[in-house]
DNA sequence: TAGTGGTCTAGACCACAGT
DNA sequence: CTGTGGTCTAGACCACTAT
């Protein structure tokens, strides 16, 4: 799952090819992939293909059906996003009330790390990178402890709610202002500030 | 996941004996499992293990470190748990609320069939099948409509919560009446009894 | 019936962990 | 170093879908 895993191995690239693809919206929802055509196109086997498809499948970023191979998904109805950006929030307001004192200076620095990749991709006016940092960022948030599995909670749902979904225009600056918020009030210690950015964030 | 599929393939045979000794104890929560060990036992090559271990590691019976394999997960910690729980009861109370009116006489029958399921185990004392029956009968709650894929998002959280845990000691059948109490509710159309005895149930 | 996915085999090589 | 997991190959067979 880290970047350099994904560039070391051919299910990593095939990986992340296909993952740009999904949430850049060059494949449109519901198309069919065929795992002999990716992996003709990739030049390799059946079955690193068939692992990016289970590990897309998982993320909710492709549906698989029995015996029918697997589709792009489709962004998640309007009578479930209500739930997802709830759960989504309680999740990660959970953590943070939790583990907030426990957030280091190295924590700090990898969120600003982040943040200015988050500021590169609005400039560019890049969604789908955008997508990609701000996942990483909530990411880095919640992994900021070493208490408990709450990414395998927190994954299936975070990524079901980026699909072809976002709340900013043509002027994706604002994305970006609204995680400046969020790590200044980490860094400046303010709990009850990060948490209000953080929910604000998550709609 | 359906049980012709888990005697007709070799995957469905190995996970099942694996869930059920993970669900009934007689594997040690962190006890490593090999590959290798695995795939002699049953007299298949590793791909079929292999496939088994993403799919329980997916559903958190199995926690996975790489390079390292996978060991049998431990119960979520205490400050897990009230996350676990809360999030739960929302996506089922949720589901519950929009499409209750989309329950047919089909689906009664179906969890009919389920809570006698539920009795026996109780009465046998068998607490392992009675976990897998009760989770039958939630899922078969939630997939009761035909829109969205609520399952995606509950089963990771359910799973987790059941790993080696009950709230009901050797009298078991205290399960059956909560459960019972649901479907009641439901077969009389009573949408607020059924939504309080369901979260009363998600304990 | 032809095509595709689902499953499985029996090898292989490399990276990493523990000794 | 040795063992194990992570990855990949190049076949194969069956079940199911689509036509």
């Amino acid at each position: 799952m880290t970047s350099t895993d994904e560039i070391r191995t051919m299910q990593g690239q095939i990986a992340e090819y296909l993952r740009l693809d999904i949430l850049s919206g060059r494949l449109e929802p519901d198309q069919a992939l065929r795992e002999q055509e990716i992996s003709e196109r990739f030049g390799v086997s059946r079955g690193p293909v068939r692992e990016v498809f289970r590990q897309l499948t998982q993320q909710g970023l492709l549906v698989s059906t029995p015996n029918k191979g697997v589709r792009v998904a489709q962004q998640p109805s309007p009578s479930m996003r209500p739930l997802i950006i709830e759960l989504r929030q309680r999740i990660e307001l959970y953590v943070l009330d939790r583990f907030f004192d426990q957030i280091t200076k190295d924590d700090i620095v990898n969120l600003e790390g982040i943040l200015t990749d988050i500021k590169d991709a609005c400039r560019k006016g890049d969604k789908s990178t955008l997508v990609e940092h701000d996942l990483r960022f909530h990411k880095a948030i919640i992994e900021s402890h070493e208490n408990g599995d709450y990414i395998a909670l927190w994954q299936p749902i975070a990524l079901r709610m980026s699909i072809r979904y976002s709340r900013f225009g043509d002027d994706l600056m604002d994305s970006f202002y609204e995680h400046k918020r969020i790590l200044d009030a980490i860094r400046s210690r303010d709990k009850a500030g990060a948490m209000e950015a953080l929910k604000a964030n998550i709609q």
